[in-house]
DNA sequence: TTGTACGCGTTATCAA
DNA sequence: TTGATAACGCGTACAA
């Protein structure tokens, strides 16, 4: 900044000013500069920059999985708002697992990011108390908290797997099974189990613990799940999959199998995914905004950075997409 | 620091030393330094101290997009590898664009990244300038590059794309069409192409403009370039999709329009999608080491900023997953 | 094993 | 609109 400086002919705050601020600098005062930056290769040390101006203009994200493309989308709005704001996007993933997602969050804290966006409302203990104590804005994605750590953004996990089981009652379905991911720590899931139960509840229906089964969220999962249940229960006739993963995998195996779908089981997922819709019979499902969780995280979060006061919580909803499968 | 240097009774640098080298700290100073740290809620300011030691231990690192998950397998690898090495992951998305890979990469090298992985060899001219300029160790990622712009680790396109071709004609199909992705600046589509008419070459087979479809990757796109080849060249007996994104979409349109699979085309993809093992008929494709090429470019670029030379090129390979597609 | 002195490259603050 | 000065909070180099 020193040999640009000098170069152009202006003190370095003059050039430092020159980068970050161009209309506080003359037009012709820019000019020289910039020529200066474009012979010297001068290249903004944003290191330096943020220690003095206490602010690093990055965002920290955690989510459970890169490789699920529902948090794939999220990532994808959340990133583009923030790049049009001129902030960048730090990505750590948890692995489902609330200890790395502290040390994620941790780390995050030690580079200083100026906001957090993490997925769900289930954190340690530990970690709430270091993301009140550091004062760092926090916006919890994909889920309603009863009591946000700060902001939050999402849908009621609850009413949307409610809202399926109510579908799939419509449609005749009385033994109705559940395919779910391990519930440990994960607040999605747990009350998406809650939705199907009280789904349940409302028809009058019982729920049956041997009509449940709890797996990580992978194709093939889903189909030993649906296997497993209809050898074991064979009085079944729908599957609700909370999650398309899971719903997926259990339909094709159901191709594979020459079980008729709905004929035998009817099936149905939630997370509205793109694989869902091309199959046939079409997968029932229910779509979220997963992009839009991502852009509001962002509007969110800057707005907190600008002043703006904690407790926002904004509910997107759920749409249902009814397909052949039920 | 101060407050905790004065907690513990040492001078500063001691608290940075317990911190950052703790073997290099007597074991009761230790000790009274982390209690300090504890009572004192103290968190390292790492951007002060990459300011101060002229290293972030941060890897820049940019994808197309993060919604197809064969990218994600090889942030998974390249974040794991990174992590358990110290190291953080920053990510940033192309969108298959050169400009924005290159505004992406002026952000990293402005942040003072330690090290850059980018997806493929094509890049614009003024960011290879750049990056030479700045002397940052640089792995590029999925592919085989003649004159490396430094390291690079990945598996030749052209010789997967070719070698499934020639399982098709093993198979004895002769009428080969293509369905690829936008080969703009994308040297892992354009050799995947070449590959595929290299591959016809060899058979005797002369490559027609007609057989060949380029689109986005997305799985409607595979349905619909399928369609159009089927009513615009219906005497094609064999489709080679470059990408299972493609080839997965292809499949599923099959299925829904009641098109027998292989009967009347086989059909081949890349990747060796999960999904595409799923279906039925199994989908031929080819296994690529996703989650290596991450964890390989991750140890490449250690290795470079450990003083290694530049000129590491790793293959990795592929292996065919012959389906039941073909 | 611990400490002193200094500098890393910017920006905030205040003044001109 | 531009500039002088003083941090920002660490780690390096060297010394004790």
């Amino acid at each position: 900044m020193a040999d640009v400086a000098r170069e152009a002919g202006v003190a370095p705050i003059t050039v430092s000013r020159a980068v970050s601020h161009p209309s506080q600098v003359a037009a012709h005062t820019l000019t020289a500069i910039r020529r200066a930056i474009e012979q010297t290769g001068y290249v903004r040390h944003a290191v330096a920059g943020s220690l003095a101006s206490k602010a690093t203009r990055c965002i920290g994200s955690v989510v459970p999985v890169l490789s699920n493309s529902i948090f794939a989308d999220t990532l994808q709005g959340l990133s583009e708002e923030l790049e049009a704001r001129g902030y960048r996007l730090l990505i750590g993933s948890s692995q489902y697992d609330p200890l790395r997602e502290q040390r994620v969050v941790e780390a995050f804290l030690e580079q200083r990011v100026d906001g957090i966006a993490l997925t769900g409302t289930t954190h340690l203990p530990a970690l709430r108390a270091q993301l009140k104590r550091s004062g760092t804005p926090v916006v919890e994605m994909w889920n309603l908290p009863t009591r946000p750590l700060d902001c939050a953004v999402g849908f009621s996990n609850f009413a949307a797997a409610r809202a399926m089981v109510r579908h799939l009652v419509s449609r005749g379905h009385r033994r109705i099974a559940y395919i779910g991911g391990p519930t440990y720590m994960n607040d999605r899931t747990q009350a998406r189990e809650r939705g199907y139960r009280a789904g349940l509840a409302e028809a009058g229906l019982k729920a049956r613990e041997a009509f449940v089964r709890r797996t990580p969220f992978e194709f093939e999962n889903g189909a030993r799940a649906l296997s497993d249940l209809l050898s074991k229960t064979p009085s079944i006739d729908a599957v609700f999959a909370a999650s398309d993963v899971l719903a997926v995998g259990a339909l094709l195996y159901c191709l594979k199998s020459g079980l008729p779908v709905p004929g035998r089981v009817a099936l149905a997922g939630l997370d509205g995914s793109p694989i869902g819709a091309q199959l046939t019979p079409e997968l029932t499902s229910m779509r979220f905004a997963r992009r839009e969780i991502g852009a509001h995280a962002a509007s969110i979060l800057l707005g907190r950075i600008g002043g703006a006061l904690p407790g926002t919580v904004v509910d997107l909803g759920f749409e249902l997409l009814p397909g052949a499968s039920s």
